[in-house]
DNA sequence: ATAAGGCTTCCAGTTAGGGGAAGGTCAAGG
DNA sequence: CCTTGACCTTCCCCTAACTGGAAGCCTTAT
């Protein structure tokens, strides 16, 4: 199928798609005119990955993942400790925005926001009270 | 002071502070050497902004806030509604962030993760169930 | 005098594509 | 048969916020 078609049944751009190509993380055939020509399990790549982009996984990630997909032979416990990796530098994540958001919202409440300059918020991004 | 001492001081990369000073975020002055010479008033600038940046705002934003906190006729309104705006931003990302969580930990849990090649994982990225 | 370290600029690379130009191809309609 | 519009191709530049490295000047100490 066309590049067109692929990307209204992956659900991704047309875009994504070349560039998936051209870092070899999905290729499609070539076609008799030039055009790019992607079967049914090339589709099914490009679900997989938009699938596990979704989840948080890197492109590189996302390569290892289906290399691990197409191996028969791999052993589940190398995809479950790669998600556990995935969880917990989420979690670490979270835990930071966490932390930016508690601040903020300490620093917005702390500000009476009308039309007087006195600012509690920037004087303390300055550190006039650290 | 030189950019050493500078990045030292405000605890950024020195390359930080040129990367700054190339997009007019914080200009210093040239000595005779053609050295950069930080003010303590520019040092006070690095240091909020790289606050400003810990607590997630861009550079663009922080270069708002920057000018706010210059400006001496600036109404707190303005600055706490760029925190709250921010605050619900943070929010967002947060959700986003918990939902793949949610999601890897409920695949990585249906994994038996052993060395046989069955894998909940990969099959529910795949999306055969779905 | 020279060596080490700090400073300068400039170039290139990072992630994961997005925007848009210039041009080839295909299918339908007149 | 020709044209029009939609679709496809490659190519190049752009994003955010830096980071790394090379080549070369400046300063300081030995």
């Amino acid at each position: 199928m066309n590049i067109g078609t692929a990307a209204e049944r992956s659900g991704l751009p047309a875009k994504t798609l070349r560039y998936y190509e051209t870092i070899d993380l999905v290729q499609p055939l070539r076609a008799d005119n030039g055009y790019r020509d992607y079967s049914e399990d090339d589709l099914h790549c490009l679900k997989f990955v938009g699938r596990a982009r979704s989840l948080g996984f890197s492109i590189e990630e996302c390569r290892v993942l289906l290399s691990l997909y197409r191996d028969q032979n791999r052993s589940s416990g190398e995809v479950k400790s790669l998600a556990l990796h995935k969880v917990t530098e989420i979690e670490k994540k979270i835990g930071q925005l966490q932390d930016m958001k508690k601040m903020l919202s300490k620093l917005a409440g702390e500000c009476h926001g009308d039309n007087r300059p006195d600012c509690p918020i920037l004087d303390e991004i300055a550190g006039e009270q650290a």
